[in-house]
DNA sequence: CCCTCAATTCGTCAGTTGACGAATTATTTT
DNA sequence: AAAATAATTCGTCAACTGACGAATTGAGGG
């Protein structure tokens, strides 16, 4: 009934089957070693995404089409390429620009969260992104605890300002609470992208459309746990 | 700044460091096989849930406090002692219960949903529950697709026909649109539990009444995501 | 006290895996 | 075209890892 026969092949991790039947050399094709090292960088990121951690530097050579000893060439250790990956693919894709849309109250405040979580899903929340950070979540790799960390706490506070704002209403003075509050609608977009990266759980209906109900959801939602304060409006 | 200097280190997942000197011989005791076997089960749900599927028997044995010869005496393969770990601690902790008492219409839906959030984070929403639940989704075997799934769907289409009742309106029609709608709560909880489980993003606020906050901004938020279909009320 | 049988361990095998010294081959410079 | 330099691979090591045959050990019954 449950597909729960190898759980281990699966843990495994294996990946290279389709091993295109090579010819002899690998690396026909020589390059600098800056190409190279953003060549391997990329593929390292889809691989390390898919297979975890845990997959082995001759099956990433191997989708590099590359001999194995040429990583410790351009990396001096299998630890130091996956902090490299970490460093551009996880923690460099966060746009500065999306602060300023957050806060530009010419739109109403549906249209902007609409507008930015659909490209924060787009940019951040893809399959490569979501499941390297959580393997190395999973780890204990502090990752989350530090920059990436700082910037959610930032966005958080930016949509609960803003959102309170709109509703004309205060904010907890806990701070922590406001965070919470934040989290409720970051929270359930951040499993909607588990949902379908990770746990394969599909649906009809189009990314875009749920995060419109998950928006809309938010902000109507929103007074009760705020402080009936119409004072703060200008 | 960053903790990046070993990701591999983390990555590599080595357990057994703080191992007690033993003395000589390890299982002082002997079991009978049932009892034994049940131990090994109970230690291997620690066990992965910590150190991931990839996690070496050996380092299992020796917080059985065994041989790790003996676990292929117990269990015929590595890939078959996961599947007896998921199938008991993972599958097996869903209580038939939470569907009768959210239909209990004697009591308001937001107490309804409190209580039974915070049990479900209680009893399923646990750290080793997660963690082995991700490490499993991640490598891809089949789990969230069949058994866990099901049990969810039936928890959302729960959820929301008993809100929407309260609520005294229609369901959307499409059925995947009111699995979304109550998705947004289940998914907002669940993804309490990862970054508190997963991420380690702890908060002054205690999960109970983050929970309630949760509860409330659904309910709340709910109405413009359903008809106006009061003809639906008893 | 010994016999039987289940529980447990020892020792080992074959395949894996990160790492790297040394040789090889391509590209550029003179 | 030879020399110098950079890119790439070969081959290998030591530690790890799932698996398991065979030997050992403890407990209960006669």
């Amino acid at each position: 009934m449950k597909a729960k026969s190898d759980l281990l092949t699966a843990a495994r991790q294996k990946p290279a089957d389709s091993t295109p039947p090579r010819v002899g050399r690998r690396a026909t094709v020589r390059m600098p070693a800056t190409e190279r090292r953003e060549q391997i960088l990329g593929k390292a990121f889809e691989f390390f995404s898919e297979y975890g951690l845990t997959a082995q530097t001759r099956a990433l050579a191997e989708a590099c089409g590359v001999s194995q000893r040429l990583l410790y060439s351009v990396f001096p250790s299998k630890s130091a390429l996956l902090s490299a990956v970490y460093e551009a693919e996880i923690a460099g894709v966060f746009k500065a620009v999306w602060f300023v849309q957050l806060r530009d109250r010419s739109k109403p405040m549906a249209q902007r969260l609409n507008a930015f979580y659909r490209e924060y899903y787009d940019a951040v929340l893809t399959r490569r992104w979501m499941r390297l950070f959580l393997y190395a979540s999973l780890a204990e790799v502090e990752m989350a605890s530090t920059y990436i960390s700082s910037i959610i706490m930032q966005l958080l506070e930016t949509v609960i300002e803003e959102a309170a704002h709109e509703a004309g209403m205060g904010l907890p003075a806990n701070r922590a609470e406001q965070q919470e509050i934040a989290w409720i609608l970051h929270g359930a977009i951040s499993h909607l992208a588990i949902r379908r990266h990770i746990y394969h759980n599909d649906s009809a209906i189009r990314v875009e459309r749920v995060i419109d109900l998950q928006v809309r959801s938010f902000l109507a939602g929103l007074p009760p746990l705020l402080l009936a304060d119409a004072a703060q409006r200008k």
